[in-house]
DNA sequence: AGGCAACTGATTTTCGAAAATCTTCTGACC
DNA sequence: GGTCAGAAGATTTTCGAAAATCAGTTGCCT
């Protein structure tokens, strides 16, 4: 069972379920784990990443917790010190917007570029998960407490924002894409619930999705990037507002 | 010793002399061999990385080697599948067009924001990374055999690029642009003799590092990203060139 | 001849102990 | 009380053997 399909940079747990019935080693289920907890918040940021805690916590011995932190150390999710060991990398508001913005100029990239290649089969793609990340939304509005739920909308917002740029032909451009959106999900994610309770707020992300693959469908490379850059920033905003 | 200065994702083995002194891990020391070693391509790209080759090869058991192969696959250099190890990633022309692509875009962004912060100390830094590079060019014109003469230009090199944004205030714009710069090196690398035998074409090139930092220094950041993002594909077509 | 199961050898991955290193505590000295 | 050296305990890293898996070969059956 091949891995290339799972090792992109930044994959998400969601994406990794196709290959997780095939024979993933004990690190790869590993790093997987414990990325999906470092983005949740649930690893804090500066927390001290110590060997026994995590063969308690996960139920695997040193070897794949060493082998995935070596991975989530290239991907700047946790930062190694010799000797000393593992610590999850610290967020701050400067990283988070710092992430935000070179997030911008990837995914505007690869926006355009899927814009320039994007056929048919393309458009379904973001007209599908449009229409089921906006469903769940509604079926789920104001349910901040629901769990489950919770992660449908997430999974299904991430297809979302995916299927936009799924046209895009730059291997290395998706790549980074996903690496950005783990990072900035940092930020997001430990908030969810609070942006979800926001019903307003949860309206108004529905229509700027609209309006980004309205444009998008039109070919409209200049608004649907401008759109999607806003976007992004606007959440930037959200999470600094809320932060304080 | 911290790791932190030495583990942004492509950080050179030049960069990573400062630390070497301290107490590197065994898993750090393969990561940066093997890493120089695909870069170089001395480990052939889709070559199977069998671990008692490594071994024998590097000196190392096979939990540091594991570890620096896990480092190397979420940096793209290694592709690992479920319990038939690792190989090196492959090379291809559309690959490389890709990074180089994906580099100009980040690079172009990364000059320009050095443009904006950059003060007297980046301008000096440039311009004696200038001279530095263009001396050593002069002094070993033509020379293609004397490795340590090859070695002391590429350092040079790198340097120059480096200090281009090296007022860049976005940690993510220096680390992707690291990493893409090694991407792109192995590309460059192996086919450094022939070119550095191209005399023509090597005068060029400093032709072109200087434009660059002129338009840097008079803060003329659309030409200054127009002449970098030519160099970058100026190279490119010369590997395809060469490659046939 | 082709297909399949079992076996053998090669290779990878994991395990846990040993070695190495760091951190904290204790006791002696000023 | 403060400082320093040594000891003890905690933690990390490495090692190499065992367990797990894969790849190739052999033998049997149709």
């Amino acid at each position: 069972m091949g891995q290339a399909a799972g090792k992109a940079p930044g994959m998400t747990a969601e994406m990794a379920d196709e290959v997780e019935g095939g024979a993933a080693t004990l690190s790869e289920q590993a790093y997987r784990l414990m990325r999906r907890d470092i983005v949740d918040g649930l690893l804090a940021p500066n927390q001290p990443l110590r060997f026994e805690f995590l063969k308690d916590r996960y139920g695997f011995s040193f070897s794949p917790l060493r082998e995935a932190l070596a991975q989530l150390q290239s991907e700047r999710l946790v930062v190694a010190t010799a000797q000393r060991g593992y610590r999850v990398a610290d967020v701050s508001l400067d990283e988070m917007w710092d992430a935000i913005n070179t997030r911008v100029l990837i995914e505007t990239q690869a926006l355009r570029e899927a814009i320039v290649h994007g056929d048919d089969d393309w458009e379904g793609a973001i007209v599908s998960a449009y229409h089921a990340l906006s469903r769940s939304r509604a079926r789920h509005a104001g349910t901040a407490t629901d769990e489950a739920a919770m992660e449908e909308v997430e999974r299904r917002h991430r297809v979302f924002h995916r299927s936009l740029i799924g046209a895009c032909r730059s291997r290395w451009l998706l790549d980074l894409s996903a690496l950005l959106y783990t990072q900035t999900e940092r930020y997001r994610r430990p908030l969810l619930a609070k942006m979800r309770a926001d019903i307003s707020r949860d309206r108004e992300i529905d229509d700027h999705h609209k309006e980004i693959m309205d444009a998008t469908l039109i070919r409209d490379a200049a608004t649907a990037t401008d759109l999607l850059a806003a976007h992004l920033r606007r959440t930037g905003n959200y999470i600094e507002r809320i932060q304080g």
